[in-house]
DNA sequence: CCTGGTCTTGGGCAACTGCCCAAAAGGACG
DNA sequence: CGTCCTTTTGGGCAGTTGCCCAAGACCAGG
């Protein structure tokens, strides 16, 4: 029942998975792809998880956890939560491996229900946290244009990975267009 | 040098490797499942196609060329780009074959460069006939608001295949103020 | 009929797949 | 020291992979 051993070797593995999925994409990743990356023996990999889908899985709603983290932690330090996500989208290029990991999870969601829930969960409670922010700053329908802003980012970054455009900065002013408060209020 | 009878394999082909993209996921498609799914012996992929990657980009740029072309001739039978992006919105789940196929082309393309260069020219000639539409509604921005929207409808087609929400009539007042000139004017 | 091209088949190859399992290593306790 | 449990290893299994290739089917023009 020791923890301390076992748990460093099963986070090197959900590390290594979790780059491996950006790489060669969800379906593309095996067993010893990830054990080689993690620097471990290729049995211990059905040691630590049941099968090599469930690595994947946890590996994905992690990093999807941790995303939904930063930007609840950035949206609290700032008064203007498009500038948040403005700021967020110019972190990623779609082309990153935290971008493609997120992308390859939304399609493994497709087929897979459970992880499907959590990260239908993880996208929920973005919008909700934007949804208050809005409300707070007084646009009129909080909920619909946080669902708008919310799968904006998303959209942006997966053409962005395509074209190579646009960058925040090109969109900022079409976007201020959903908050009709206007530019940031110093109250 | 005939054409007619290897055409029709060919294109079975094609359309087998498009459904099963979407099922089962880019990398997961293979040479006997694709000859399988088009009733078909499974030499005769290598006959007809230099490997199962070229393939598979034909079948995703075909289908991306063909989306490109309905959004050309739904925009020509109306005078409201949005409503027709809405109604698009609608016409797809986010997990339907045409969406599944389409985000897995835009993952593919993070690893093939020339996949990504043809389906970037997709996305830009989609801005480009947007943007047109936008600019005879007087839209000021025009440009911009053309990326924009084009984004949020891939968006909002992924966070949809996860929570199932939301409509295109749920956030059509949201995106309705991205053309200042309002609703539809009949001149 | 035959000839010559375009198609099509099914089997073969080395490499790889997920998962299993006997064996052993590691380390805390007595 | 031995004991017990967790962790780790590397090899083995049956099944699958992309691609190749000899062989034959189909179908014109002669």
């Amino acid at each position: 029942m020791s923890t301390v051993r076992g748990r460093e070797a099963r986070d090197r593995l959900l590390r290594a998975a979790a780059e491996l999925i950006a790489e060669y994409g969800w379906t593309a990743v095996t067993t010893r792809m990830v054990a080689d990356r993690a620097g471990i023996g290729a049995g211990l990999v059905h040691y630590h998880f049941e099968s090599v889908a469930a690595l994947l899985a946890e590996a994905a709603i992690t990093a999807a956890r941790g995303m939904m983290t930063e930007l609840e932690s950035l949206l609290a330090q700032s008064d203007d939560p498009l500038s948040v996500l403005l700021g967020m989208l110019d972190d990623y290029s779609g082309r990153d491996p935290m971008s493609l990991l997120l992308v390859e999870a939304y399609l493994a969601a497709s087929r897979d229900v459970q992880l499907r829930q959590e990260l239908g969960g993880v996208v929920d409670g973005c919008r909700r946290m934007l949804e208050v922010r809005l409300a707070e700053r007084g646009v009129p329908d909080a909920s619909g244009t946080a669902i708008v802003l919310a799968a904006a980012v998303d959209g942006l970054l997966l053409h962005r990975a395509l074209t190579g455009r646009p960058s925040g900065a090109d969109i900022a002013s079409v976007l201020r267009q959903l908050l009709p408060t206007g530019g940031r209020e110093t109250s």
